[in-house]
DNA sequence: TAGATTGTTAATCGATTAACAATC
DNA sequence: TAGATTGTTAATCGATTAACAATC
């Protein structure tokens, strides 16, 4: 009931790819079934926020026996659009860029990187994890040609909102931002945060 | 009114490192004043909520005239416990642990890498960002010596449960943790959770 | 002063949880 | 069958927002 995409808060879509994540870790250990409150346990919530939540997309358990593993991951992995390999672009050659350009966890999940790109002649040319790194003024081409919809942003903070601009301008629509500063996007854009220093600062709140 | 910890919502808190970073950039570009308008557009959520957040803290506006954008990021700092300089360590010096240790943002607000470790005996002794990589072993002292409250994790999900409980055994009472896999800690110790893969899925629920 | 904006209250909105009939 | 667990409903809980008196 409910697969309507405005019927599903945003809060429980951004809790489905935890889900999966445990049900990878589930297959991985060569578990078989699970259950609403083994998963629950697991990931520190409630058993009833994840079947009220599975419940948005359809019924996925059996009374009495509860999930099969193998296939509540393959029902969250099309809920998710991850079963296709969605390119990605990296802009911004430094520390982050380099070490997310060389990061090797994305392929598994539904994720390749196909590009970095920078705009400091010093690195242009040369060489991030298997990447070439290419000038921005070259994304607009690249991002078409491979029809990329994901970017990541590494960029230092004054430079983030005009590399925003000229991704969305290139027909970019998912930016994952690692830049510690807020951009303005289109509301077409979905823009996610990383930023350590956020989750630093809340933790230390409760110190001392 | 409500200065007492246990008052104020975890979600709250986990705001207020984002207010302090829109102070900070208001800051950088000589703005004197500001009002919760103004940040609420900035920020792209509500006035009202930013005025009840600061709320549950102490009155910084003043009517008519909004927020001082020095004094109010000064309270906020002082709020959060970062008006002094935590000492973090790194785990793992892999790509991500290497990025992480060579990043020079953490010191403008409130935070130094002062040790990176790894089990590898390969990695013993190199160096990553401007430190020597010393053994996973060495932890428990260097952690009591330095009186370090906050590790970061960067090792392989399959070892990350098992260095986690060393950083617990050793004192440790905040974790970043950029292991994709969910940690069981003791309850006194709070863990964040940094994951480019789950914002990227999340993302991708609405493509298509 | 007049205009603007705060801090706070009360109302609204939405998310989480408890409970249980259905059923494997 | 007996035990276990689902999916769903209704109740609870908590967070957000609208509105406004106070006042700079």
């Amino acid at each position: 009931m409910g697969n309507n995409l405005q019927d599903v808060p945003d809060i429980v879509v951004g809790r489905l790819p935890i889900y999966l994540r445990a049900l990878s870790a589930m297959q991985a250990s060569g578990k078989q079934y699970t259950s609403s409150h083994e998963l629950a346990e697991w990931l520190g919530i409630s058993s009833a926020q994840i079947r009220k939540d599975l419940s948005h997309f359809g019924e996925f358990g059996k009374q009495g026996t509860g999930y099969s593993v193998a296939g509540l991951h393959d029902q969250l992995r099309h809920i998710l659009h991850l079963n296709r390999e969605w390119p990605l672009i990296i802009v911004g050659a430094g520390n982050i860029g380099s070490a997310v350009a060389s990061y090797t966890g994305f392929a598994q999940r539904g994720f390749r990187v196909i590009g970095a790109f920078d705009n400091d002649p010093s690195k242009i040319g040369t060489k991030v994890g298997p990447f070439i790194v290419h000038d921005n003024r070259e994304i607009p081409a690249f991002v078409k040609e491979n029809h990329v919809r994901h970017a990541m942003i590494a960029v230092p903070a004054e430079y983030a909102q005009q590399v925003a601009d000229l991704l969305v301008a290139s027909g970019i629509t998912g930016i994952l931002n690692y830049a510690p500063i807020n951009l303005s996007v289109p509301a077409k854009v979905r823009v996610e945060y990383i930023d350590p220093v956020l989750h630093l600062q809340k933790m230390t709140y409760y110190f001392e």
